[in-house]
DNA sequence: ATTTAGCACTCCCAGCGAGAGAGTGCCAGT
DNA sequence: ACTGGCACTCTCTCGCTGGGAGTGCTAAAT
C-alpha cells in the first residue's frame, strides 16, 4: 500500500469529516467551495481518484460523490486518535456528576452509561468491574424463613455476592452465626483454589457451607464479567442510515443477547491494555450484524485486580472525534474509582 | 352508545382479527370471500358503515378498507379478555424454565422479561417486587478498607439492601460487629417510622449507624419499586407500522427514561387488584409517545406485603389473544414465587 | 323489511418518461 | 503540475396516467 502525500491526507480527512457531518457523498466541487483550499475541483478530482484507487474512498454510483470506505475510516481514526482531547468544561461536568452520585457501584455504572450515550449520541455499554483474582474476605449467614438462609459474601476488593440457600433442615440464627465466625477465621484472604481443596471437621454444617462458598466463588470467577449496563438505545435509530432499512434492528439485536455482547467486549479488548482503546470499524469482518456500525471500546480498572469494559456503538459514520475522547475519559474516571475502592482512600 | 347486534359483533371481531394478522385495511369483499359468512359484500358494507358510525372502525381514506379505532380495540379486548387461556403446553414450558433457573430474584426477573418478550413479540417490562411495608430484620457491618464499611441490611420478607458507608474515622471490625449485634437486638421487626424516632445511648457509633439505617429504609420505601428489567426491545422495530416512521423511536424512548416507565406502570395499575390486568390502548390520551401503541399491564405479588408490576408494550395492532394470557400467566407465576418467598416453603 | 346486485365515483399506488442537477473522467491548454 | 472545459453518466424528483380496490347509493329481489 502506497503512502499518502500530505495533500491527499488533508483531503481525506476533510472528506471524512464532512461526510460524518452531512451523511452525504462528498463531491469535488462542494469540497473546493466549502473549505478554502487553493485547489481547483479538477485537481481534487484527481486526488480523489487516487484515494479511491488506494481503497480509502468509494463511490456509491458511477457518478456520485465519494464516501469513506472502512479502510478510510481506519486511517482517519488512527490519525486523529492521539490529538483529540475532551474539552475541560465537559470533563468537569462529567466529574461533577460522578462526585454527586451516591457512592454505589450500581449508580456509577448507570451514570457512566448515561454519560457515554449522551456525549457520543450512540449506544453505550458498560460492564461492572470484575475481580480477576477472587479472594475471600468475609461471609455472613442470615436466617430468613424456615430453611432459607441468606448468604452474603464479601471479597477482597469489595465485590459482594448474595445468594439464598435452602438448607436440608432449619438451623437457628445462633448456629449460623457461629459457623460464619469459624469460616471467616479460616478462610480470610484465601483464593478460590485454596478454598476448593479445603475440608473442615467439627460441624457438618460448616462443610456444607464451605462447599457453597467455593461454588459461588467459582461462579464469580467464571462469569466473564458483571452485569451489563446500557443506555441510549434509541439514539442510533435517529441516524439517517438507519431510518428506513432494517440494519438498525439487526445491530440492536445484539443488545438482546448479553452473551454476544460480552464476547464482543472481551474478545476485542484482549490485546489492549487498560488505558488503550480499540475502535472496531464495520464489524471488522467478524461481526456481521455490525457491518454498518463502529464501536469504540476500552477496558478500565486495575489490571490483575479488577477490570471491566465499556464502549459505544454507533453508525460507521459516528463522530469519532467526540466519542473517542469521551470513552477514554470515562474509562480513566472509572479506573480511578476502582483504584480508590481497592486501595482505600 | 348503541348496543351491537350479534352480527355486528361477529363482523367487528373478524375485522380486527384479520387486521391484526395482515396489518392492512379490511374490505368487504375480502371479508366475504375469506371467511364463509353467508352474507354478500353489500350487506357487510352496510354493517361496516354502521360500525364506522358508532366509532369502532375508521377508513384511512375515503375509499379504502376499514381499520379498527382505539374504541374498536377496546371492545375487542373486553370481549376476548375472559375467554383466552394460554395453551397447556406453553404453560408447562414456561413453568419448567422457572423451575430450572437459579432461585435468585435477578434470574427470575430476567427470565420473566424474556418469556414475555418472546411469547408476545413485544417489548416487556418487569419491575422487581417491592415491599410495601418495610420492616427491619437484620444488619451486618463489614469493614472493607480504611474508613469504608459495607452495610448489608435485610428486611422482613427477604429484601436486601447493601451500601458502602464512609465513617469519620477507622473503626475495627470487632467494634462494628458489636454495634451490629446491639442494633439487631434493638430494631428487629420495627418499621421505618419506629426506627426514625428512636435514640440509642451507649456508643455514638450506634446512633450514627441507626440514622443511616433509617435513611436507607426510607429510601427503599420511597423508590416506587425495584429495578426494571426489560427485553425484546427490537421486536417492535420489526412491525410494519414502525418500519419507516419515527413513531417507533418515540415509543422506545420511554425505555430510556426509567422515571416515565415507572409512573406508567404504577399509575395505571393503581386501580387494579393483583390478578386483574389492564390494557392501555393508544396511550389512552395520556401518554403521547404511546399514541400508536398498546400496553398490557398487570400487578403481581402479595398485596400489603410485596408487589411488583409487569407489562408488554406493542403496536396497537398487537396480538392481544396471545399477549393477554401470557401476561396473566406470568403474573400468577411470579405471585406464587413471591408468596413462597414470604411464607417459607 | 332485509338482503343483494349493479353502478358510478373516489382515491391510492405503481410505473413511466422527461428534465434538472451533481459529479465524474479525460483532454488540452497554461 | 495544475486548471478550465466538455461530454457523459447516473440519480432523484416531478407530474402524469391507468389500474385496482373499495365505497355509497339506488333499485330490485327475497
Amino acid at each position: 500500500m502506497n503512502h499518502l502525500t500530505e495533500r491527499q491526507k488533508t483531503l481525506l480527512m476533510l472528506i471524512i469529516r464532512d461526510f460524518i457531518d452531512t451523511a452525504q457523498p462528498i463531491g469535488s466541487k462542494r469540497l473546493a467551495e466549502h473549505y478554502h483550499i487553493n485547489l481547483s475541483p479538477a485537481t481534487i478530482r484527481n486526488e480523489m481518484a487516487a484515494l479511491t484507487e488506494m481503497g480509502f474512498l468509494r463511490q456509491p454510483h458511477t457518478s456520485a460523490g465519494r464516501v469513506p470506505t472502512e479502510e478510510g475510516y481506519r486511517y482517519f481514526v488512527s490519525e486523529m486518535m492521539h490529538s483529540a482531547e475532551l474539552p475541560e468544561t465537559v470533563q468537569h461536568t462529567i466529574s461533577h456528576q460522578f462526585f454527586q452520585a451516591r457512592p454505589e457501584l450500581d449508580q456509577w455504572m448507570t451514570l457512566a452509561a448515561s454519560v457515554l450515550a449522551t456525549q457520543s449520541q450512540g449506544v453505550s455499554v458498560v460492564t461492572a468491574p470484575h475481580a480477576e483474582q477472587v479472594k475471600f474476605k468475609h461471609v455472613e449467614l442470615i436466617s430468613t424463613q424456615g430453611r432459607q438462609v441468606l448468604m452474603v459474601m464479601v471479597m477482597v476488593g469489595g465485590e459482594v455476592s448474595q445468594q439464598i440457600l435452602t438448607l436440608a433442615e432449619p438451623v437457628t440464627q445462633d448456629r449460623l452465626s457461629q459457623a460464619a465466625t469459624r469460616l471467616n477465621g479460616l478462610l480470610a484472604g484465601l483464593t478460590t483454589e485454596a478454598i476448593s481443596t479445603l475440608t473442615v471437621r467439627p460441624d457438618p454444617l460448616d462443610q456444607d457451607i464451605l462447599l457453597l462458598i467455593a461454588q459461588d466463588m467459582r461462579r464469580i470467577t467464571e462469569q466473564a464479567s458483571g452485569e451489563i449496563y446500557t443506555d441510549g438505545l434509541t439514539n442510533v435509530l435517529a441516524e439517517p442510515e438507519f431510518s428506513e432499512s432494517d440494519d438498525a434492528r439487526r445491530a440492536l439485536r445484539i443488545f438482546d443477547e448479553p452473551a454476544t455482547l460480552q464476547s464482543l467486549l472481551s474478545r476485542s479488548t484482549v490485546n489492549s491494555n487498560v488505558g488503550g482503546l480499540q475502535v472496531l470499524i464495520g464489524g471488522e469482518g467478524e461481526w456481521d450484524e455490525l457491518r454498518q456500525c463502529s464501536m469504540v471500546i476500552a477496558r478500565y480498572g486495575v489490571p490483575g485486580m479488577a477490570t471491566g469494559s465499556l464502549g459505544v456503538l454507533g453508525p460507521m459514520r459516528m463522530s469519532y472525534s467526540r466519542t473517542i475522547p469521551t470513552v477514554r475519559f470515562v474509562a480513566a474516571l472509572l479506573s480511578d474509582l476502582v483504584n480508590d475502592n481497592i486501595s482505600g482512600e
